[in-house]
DNA sequence: GGACTTATAGACCTTTCTATCCGGTGTTGT
DNA sequence: ACAACACCGGATAGAAAGGTCTATAAGTCC
């Protein structure tokens, strides 16, 4: 359904939103909690970090931090973050000619699960997310 | 959401459910109303001939036909044959551990998609899929 | 200032998906 | 028998996603 950057995007927020408010969380650490190829989180966090999801700071206790409060981000934000727009957006089939007067054989099927993957994506926040993380078990907090 | 082979998949067997019964389509026939790249098309055909979903003959007026009728033939069929019967199950942010006692953060959320979505591929049939596509205007008959 | 740490940036490799090519086999019609 | 036709199957090339590596810049501590 998503990318595995997104995957990784959305456990990569979560577990900053679980760190204690004002600390820095290193790209390290993230990558060992969540088991993600620490070369690869790099990117993903500089693409959160110029989509101002998060901030950055260097040097010895530099660290990434959320931009805003978790409440105030949702999975879409993040989401469209990573794999763009046009997850939702777009024929199913993948027909240019596909419109409401005009539907392909799926669109009208296609959008109702449509609306409800639209819901979900707007109505998570980060912050629904990660107290849902606080409550899993081993292994990681995510 | 789907694979562009699925996607092709679905097309061939909503072009093939169109015609008259008893008639062999050729590839050639299918790539050409559908305007999908003929090589790729013919590897499809083979895997749904594989699957069974198709029947392929040989020789000169040769071709493919449904191999069930299309009201018994689902979308699932078509998505599972190409994409594999991954694209449902699983984990949506990839985590080995997620169940239903100890979900991921998005597992709940997203089940209400995975519903909606098991249901569209589960109850639309191919002769659902025909016959939207016989209502629909130019370029192709999908 | 110098060593250390951490983020930044870009090039690079690998795997998977998409798409093409070509020799081969079976069927039909002459 | 033979040629034409249409599917079969494996090899190959291109594109995109996933993942790695190296050099660099910036901040902190001594």
């Amino acid at each position: 359904m998503f990318s595995r950057s997104a995957e990784y995007a959305v456990r990569a927020m979560v577990f900053l939103a679980n760190q204690p408010p004002g600390r820095l969380t290193g790209a390290r650490e993230v990558s060992e909690a969540e088991q993600i190829p620490g070369a690869f989180l790099w990117k993903i966090l500089q693409n959160l970090t110029r989509r101002k999801l998060i901030r950055s700071f260097k040097g010895v206790h530099g660290g990434y931090e959320l931009a805003r409060p978790a409440v105030e981000i949702t999975l879409e934000d993040i989401v469209e973050a990573t794999d763009g727009q046009e997850v939702v957006t777009g024929c199913v089939l993948g027909l240019a000619e596909c419109s409401e007067e005009n539907p392909c054989p799926l669109h009208n099927s296609w959008k109702e699960v449509k609306t409800k993957l639209t819901e979900m994506l707007e109505q998570t926040t980060l912050a629904d997310l990660a107290e849902v993380a606080r409550k899993r078990k081993s292994p990681s907090n995510v």
